[in-house]
DNA sequence: GCAATACTATACCTCCGGTCCAGTTAACCG
DNA sequence: CGGTTAACTGGACCGGAGGTATAGTATTGC
């Protein structure tokens, strides 16, 4: 693991830079020059590290998946320490996602996968799966903690645990552009709080 | 209102294609050229029905939430002739919605309001303005039903109309990613009669 | 039949994505 | 310490697309 501090930081910032700025232009919309200008760095710079836009684009999801993981990693296993419970441990985490959010400075940034859903004709197939498969593990990590409350408590929904835990991303997903298009992040915190409320009354829970 | 047959036409076959595409591939990345060639007209021709590609935007949102208006002013008007009941008008259109996604023969095209928001340093402030107009009027439309709602029925939830109405943009922003990306317009309307569910349980509804 | 509308056809220019390469600096390694 | 390699800088270049402008043509309404 001998990794050069030059290179990374240079890679990193150049990631960093073009996920903000994509966020608000689009990925088509942002040129490379928009990126070297905000990244400091010259074209060679960005060649040496990117095998041109595309390959920035499948650095740029594998990337933000990665760091969605972490901190979706983070939370649940936060919560876990806080309660045995499998109920109260996804109301907690829910409750941790939305005082994370809230306490943002500025308004969320949005996210990566639904910037690239609405331009996927831009990208190669193995893009597309990416932001998919992103999608899924999602659906799954909301899904197996579903699962394990539906062992302990007994529900009369007719929601099935996938369509629940769709509805966690689409909460989300929906709440950043409620969020970004009124600048105040309380409404995507007002959603996640909604959704908890929804599975609290599922579930019947004190 | 002496409406010339012949310059709507091709004005709106403008219109329909460039939204068709935008949907697919963002504003940035359509290009003129291939507006033109799916709506069959020449660059003039285009240039003479809108002012670049800012004016076609402006168009294209403004007619996005039109339609959009027409549609859901139709199904609240169908509800409303099949029950007196506010809650029931609710959960009737929510149903109708979902009914009327469910049976599209292709995958749910997008929403432009949407495709806009994660390109929004493309537009001038006039279209971010009508971006959030469009969301403000889908917040009125249910926060309406559910003040109506509120005076007849009572509800221990401590969820506000406006979040609880915001709800229904984010599910369904949130409905139509999912579906795009799995190519499924079930999981769009599984989202929606997750929220009805939602709805029926705060309020009792039998 | 005349003016306005609704175009077609074409020429043009800039800018961007992408390529290539020649040179330079910093690190690491025997 | 000297050589190799990684990590760049700087700049030239090109093909193509976005976008503009304009001159000419067909259709319609009056």
């Amino acid at each position: 693991m001998n990794t050069n501090t030059r290179s990374n930081s240079s890679r990193e910032r150049i990631l960093a830079c073009a996920e903000a700025i994509i966020l608000q232009k689009g990925f088509s919309g942002t040129s490379i020059e928009d990126i070297l200008e905000k990244a400091s760095i010259t074209k060679g710079g960005f060649f040496y590290h990117f095998d041109g836009k595309p390959g920035l684009a499948e650095a740029l999801i594998y990337r933000y998946l990665e760091h969605d993981d972490l901190l979706f990693g983070e939370l649940l296993s936060q919560a876990a320490d806080l309660s045995e419970d499998p109920l109260h441990r996804l109301l907690i985490f829910l409750k941790l996602l939305s005082e994370k959010l809230g306490s943002m400075k500025q308004t969320h940034p949005g996210c990566l996968v639904a910037s690239f859903t609405y331009e996927s004709q831009q990208f190669r197939e193995n893009i597309r799966d990416l932001v998919r498969e992103g999608m899924l593990r999602w659906r799954k990590m909301i899904a197996d903690q579903l699962q394990q409350i539906d062992r302990q408590y007994a529900t009369a929904s007719d929601i099935s645990p996938e369509t629940l835990a769709d509805m966690f991303t689409a909460i989300i997903e929906g709440g950043i552009m409620l969020a970004r298009n009124f600048d105040d992040n309380r409404l995507l915190v007002n959603q996640i709080m909604a959704y908890r409320g929804f599975i609290r009354v599922l579930y019947g829970a004190s």
